[in-house]
DNA sequence: TGCGGCCCTGTACTCAAGGCCAATACCGAA
DNA sequence: TTCGGTATTGGCCTTGAGTACAGGGCCGCA
């Protein structure tokens, strides 16, 4: 290991506990057997836990209990059935990582080194998820998918994202400084154009929705 | 290193590779000076070839081009100045990497290291955007955000999901084979419920906008 | 000069949507 | 058994949305 690290290990599981100490640890490296122990502890700061969140008293990823565990130490989440939902929600209480409880070594030590130096270790197959959700998610600001605008006038995009925004056509008028008959023309000639029957089809699909 | 692995390096930018190379490779480490290069060559399978995207000649992430390259390597794509715009892209396209051209030697190998194990490299900012985005865009299946339904009698939720897809008072009450009289009082049960007014803002709510 | 596209507006009509008041029926909890 | 929540429906009324038909002004292009 390049640098020595804190280390804590947890786990009900004395089997994954060894495993661990093998992969990452030396005989001495601490392990508690629940996650309750943990708390109790004064924690050394720059401390890296693994946690077994198969555990039986591990707390929800909304319990404020992990807000205050994440501000002293980097937590890795270890699950022997890992699965993409819990996944992300451990990611997004501020875990630094997720991995299959029984990776293999090798995998073991590079989680252990990517977070020691500040990043975070996703597997391959959850990583691929969040790629191919940025797209969709119009995640990538800047290049939103924008298909319906393309024959469309400015002043009809203008009307168009009014309108699926949720704005009344007296709404668009007054904003546009135009009649609301004019509003209904504009729209009915995005409708047209976009083969719409109302506003509604419309704003899911200026939202890119089904 | 742990493995010997092949590896090609792809700058324009000299300095560029002599910093790769004292980070990964050796003095045989065969650098090209441009993309166009790589493509006439027999790549040896199993090859990590790590390119600057910054480089004149880089094709659109659209090209067909990528899909061959990556077929028979893997890629770590490199910026002097990382967008996340093209992190996402380049990631989307199959590379196994994004990273700062010139980030220390220490990073460098890990990226290196847990590229030639199989897995996907992403910067910890880039990945926590990744992560936040994905509760936004609902791509965990199966946990979406469905904040909206919680004051909602089952009912209610299965009618306020047909009213946001767009679904008339008169089809909702042909799919829940009841009358549209009782179809409005359900909606005007929903907008009461989640301080709403109409179907369109209902629409909204549901799909997580504004 | 004439044609076509875009922007603006008017009147009039139809209809879906939503608000208001009221009633019946079922069901679990107090 | 009564009470509250839920599901259901009725009638009546108002209004916003969308459509049909019609017209005027501006501008670029052939």
């Amino acid at each position: 290991m390049s640098r020595t690290n804190k280390l804590i290990l947890v786990s009900h599981d004395f089997g994954l506990l060894e495993h661990w100490k093998k992969a990452l640890g030396s005989s001495k490296t601490p392990c508690l057997p629940q996650f309750s122990a943990l708390t109790n502890d004064e924690l050394p700061i720059d401390t890296t836990v693994w946690i077994d969140s198969d555990g039986p008293d591990i707390p929800t990823w909304k319990d404020p209990i992990w807000s205050r565990l994440l501000k002293v130490s980097r937590v890795v989440c270890a699950s022997s059935s890992p699965q993409n939902v819990v996944a992300i929600q451990a990611l997004d209480a501020g875990c630094s990582a997720f991995v299959h409880a029984f990776a293999d070594f090798k995998t073991l030590k590079q989680v252990q080194q990517v977070v020691v130096s500040g990043q975070i270790w996703v597997g391959r197959e959850l990583m691929q998820q969040l790629l191919s959700g940025a797209g969709r998610a119009g995640l990538v600001r800047g290049a939103p998918d924008r298909e319906w605008a393309t024959h469309l006038t400015s002043r009809e995009q203008e009307i168009a994202l009014l309108a699926a925004n949720g704005a009344s056509n007296k709404v668009i008028a007054t904003n546009c400084s135009i009649t609301e008959r004019t509003v209904k023309a504009h729209l009915a000639a995005i409708f047209e154009k976009l083969n719409l029957t109302d506003r509604l089809q419309l704003a899911l699909r200026v939202h890119g929705i089904s």
